[in-house]
DNA sequence: TATGAATGAGGGTTCATTCAT
DNA sequence: TATGAATGAACCCTCATTCAT
């Protein structure tokens, strides 16, 4: 009997881990499907066949095709604002620059990790349904906002130039986005070169491309 | 009898000018449709209710739902293209610089002009079938070939910087695309401030964000 | 020219015929399933089988499978209702008992010619979903009211003896209906003695089973 | 170990007596749920939440959810069977009419103390599946001969008129039917007048609803 | 050319039942 | 005995496309 409570938590926590196994698995089948034939084009059917679970399975984990939408794309933004840390303007903190180098390299790595969650979200989240579009306004805005502050936060401190922060904020993100599809979608096996793209974007971000005696 | 081929010309010249007006009218009314509901939630009884043509009528005119959108695409993309000339290096012509800022003007007018359809085809195009993939893949593909050209040409004239030239055309291209996207998107009824937003992208594809004496 | 008006009227007018035929066909398919099967134990694919349509051309027609249901009701309520009129007490109508007697008499008929829908209704209608049982209830409801009215009617005129009409009402109902679901469930091929049941029911109703000098 | 045949017994007692108590918490919770939802409507999750077991305990004490039905419909037969004793016609026995009136009391007092049965079995057990139909068919034939056998032995002793017995038999059993489904289905909660519906539903039978001096 | 009734392949989801633990 | 995750057959409905008129 004084094994009883062990037994009873070994069994549960086994059964738990077989859960999460189970339902990662199903998971990732769906990820690799839609990132391989698009989201509309993927069928439960493919889904669970290719994870070889039972087609009532699915809905044992998953309430619907939409929700392992969801699921895959709570997942990547959580990841990618995991990575978003807001500017540290402190005394001592790291210069600005330097903060948002490692912002950039740190959002290529966990692209580099989900290039496929990447492209499908690229992809398809957009018009799916109106709460993934909201999901994904409020993650664009939320990074948007990010970059807004830390420009001005740069202007104050005399390291970024006077210019519209709201449309370089939007020139920003697009390039670092643009960039980022461009890997994910173009080559999508070859592994990302992060530290020259990194290095590349933000050399572009801070400094355009015209010369320096370049007229305007 | 004799006025025959004439009255049949008449008649043609009328009746292909009808088959004009209501193809255009089906596609309108499309392309009305795509852009508040999205592609897929839009099923071809609501295109015909809205245009007023019968069943039968719209695949006399279209060969499928996705001909139909191919046929928007085309147009929007024809209408892009027609904006973005080669840059023109001879001695003599404008400063490639002018030539860039043209260039955004007139893609920001097309954008301007064009907003539902750019709004549809950011949304959907991806993913929606290959061909349609391909030609989007095709027509940045061309984008990014004229920027990088440009790039090149500045280099070789002393305006433009060295820098890697494939991904700043990327960051380049993924800074417009991403404001017209937001201009799009964000606020779909208010008119556009193109002198205002051409000049800041320009600006700050230009010469970045940084202040002259910030370090790097 | 003069024959357009004409020809499509006689065009459209031989559609509608061709659909009121199949809305029919689909309608009484339908009803002999159920009447042979059950509401739960018929499917789509048989009654679209059994009709020779498409499925989808039995979706043309009804909005759903309980749609189908509902149509049948309502022909069977009307039906019956349209036989069912209220009493007429005005000096010079019929004797009540008279009326009553043409009611039940024409009431028979109905459910002779309605054998199987009668049965369908008996057996599936409650518990389908709400508004099916709204509709029956306010069915029952009405017959109810008007037997009370008939009997409180006859009270007036001295021919209906005291008693709780309420509880009168319903064992009239109740026993109308009862006989009416053994003739129809019964022998369910069988045609109705009408004037039989008719007379013993009435008789049975007015006059109870007790001798005439037997003790209460 | 001596005491262990004891023991076991003791065991097995106790173990019985507790699937007892679980199987009926199992059938009530089925009961109460039919009742509420009806029995297409209320599925075996529903059953097994609510009765607070596991899924697959379902199974160990009834072999489907049909079975659970039948478990019910059996019960109740069994209730009201037990209350329906035959007529006694030997001399010195009561008189038949005090029979009959006590029958339709105990059938009154059966109907206040399973409402939700009674109520279950009248909306749904017709059409559920054959052998449901045959069990019902064959109760209301046994209700049914038991009838006509006091009728005719009324007859026999004079104080039943002559009369066609079948729809006779078949119009008593309707009424009280009827009045049972009314109390039952119309006013779920309150409680029945048992005193007055008894009396006035055999008032109803056995003198009908004609005044003494009434013509035909 | 225009019409719109008919088509039917295919999709997502449910839920009674089983069985390894 | 009790559990509950897994199963998969079955079902209703949608909607792009066709074709007789």
């Amino acid at each position: 009997m004084s094994t009883t409570g062990t037994r009873v938590d070994g069994r549960s926590r086994r059964a738990e881990a077989a859960r999460d196994r189970r339902r990662t698995r199903i998971l990732e089948t769906a990820l690799k499907l839609f990132a391989e034939r698009g989201y509309h084009a993927t069928h439960v059917s493919d889904i669970i066949d290719a994870a070889g679970v039972a087609r009532g399975t699915f809905y044992l984990y998953f309430e619907s095709k939409e929700a392992i939408f969801h699921a895959l794309l709570d997942r990547l933004l959580a990841h990618l604002r995991a990575h978003v840390v807001g500017v540290d303007t402190t005394p001592g903190a790291p210069p600005v620059e330097r903060q948002l180098q490692q912002t950039v390299r740190r959002l290529l790595e966990v692209v580099e990790r989900e290039r496929r969650a990447i492209a499908v979200v690229l992809r398809e989240a957009v018009g799916l349904d109106p709460s993934v579009d909201a999901k994904l306004r409020e993650f664009y805005a939320s990074l948007h906002a990010y970059v807004v502050e830390a420009l001005v936060a740069g202007q104050a401190m005399g390291i970024v130039r006077p210019l519209d922060v709201e449309i370089a904020a939007a020139c920003i993100l697009g390039s670092i986005k643009h960039v980022m599809e461009r890997a994910v979608m173009l080559t999508p096996e070859a592994p990302l070169p992060i530290e020259r793209v990194c290095h590349a974007v933000l050399d572009f971000n801070l400094r355009g491309v015209l010369a320096d005696g370049a007229a305007s």
